[in-house]
DNA sequence: CATATAAGTGAGTAATTGCTTACAAATATA
DNA sequence: TATATTTGTAAGCAATTACTCACTTATATG
């Protein structure tokens, strides 16, 4: 991956996650990362390309968490951990999180296949933890997820971010 | 309201909410609708004039279900049925909701001011039940609306509807 | 060193973008 | 019925779109 490379993909993912994937041409990224047009649709094929480029990205980091989380021994810590895990979106993540999240109103089947991974490790801890209902138990704890994911991409207020993990954890620990 | 301009908000709602704002051309919702172009731009301006018309229409219907629920008479009731209404979202509203919640990660702006009017009577609402933290209080239910309302537009699953308001009513109630 | 492969450019492409304008048809008002 | 206003159309606008192509420059490999 030369440094060119990597400038169009920093561009992209800000332009995109700013914008929106469709309100971004190529021409803007180009210029954007000081780079002849040409040279995205050699490296990513076409603008889709990018797109999916980015959001393989995401879910390197995304898996990683899943992957960090799953090494934590009691399975109700588990759950509690992919409460706090949209708490903990760092800078750096900010604008993945913010590109898929956005782009799932257009084209989910891109993400949604990526939430299985969350809801399987969620199904095997709440059945360990002898849950009746695990399926159910399971997608209302990903509802929350997208709650918490959206409310801390969206407000982007350090405050409140604070206040609403404080009083999440003193409801459920 | 003449029945072209009927047609040309059916359309430009239809199209904004399956591709997103960006992604749909004024000549597409022309003739989606059947239409000639410029007649877009005579009743709306432009074409940001048709989503903020749209948005507006929205508003509309939430400002209703917001005002139907505060003539319960129990402070925990009317709690109770914001968390419900993500579930209640009937076939006609659902291309609103949706054009609503994509169009946030580019314009919050147009959206957020509108949610004050939730915040405000959840608010209220908390007080009267004594919590003492009703600021975090308020901002976490609001949080769960979002997940919901996420779910319900996302997956669009019947059945996986019932199972979540289900899970979510034995907890609370 | 020679040569093959990869990285990068800049000028082009047809199609489409949001929007305007000159005009005609329909409707309302006097 | 005459006229003013609103509703509607079709053609056209410059700018921009995603993308291609012929080409040069850099890097790797024998």
């Amino acid at each position: 991956m030369t440094d060119k490379q990597k400038h169009i993909l920093e561009s992209a993912l800000t332009l995109f996650s700013e914008n929106g994937y469709s309100a971004v041409s190529t021409s803007l990224i180009a210029k954007h990362a000081n780079v002849s047009e040409g040279l995205i649709f050699r490296h990513f094929k076409d603008k889709f390309g990018l797109l999916n480029h980015l959001i393989n990205d995401w879910y390197d980091k995304f898996e990683s968490h899943i992957s960090t989380i799953r090494s934590i021994e009691k399975p109700e810590q588990r759950i509690q951990a992919v409460m706090e895990l949209p708490f903990r979106i760092d800078e750096l993540e900010f604008p993945y999180w913010r590109l898929v999240f956005s782009i799932r109103w257009q084209h989910n089947e891109l993400i949604s296949k990526y939430m299985l991974t969350l809801r399987d490790m969620l199904e095997l801890d709440l059945n360990e933890l002898k849950y009746t209902d695990v399926n159910s138990e399971a997608e209302l704890i990903i509802a929350y997820f997208d709650g918490f994911v959206s409310t801390v991409l969206l407000r982007n207020n350090e405050s409140l971010k604070i206040n609403l993990l404080q009083t999440l954890m003193k409801k459920y620990v």
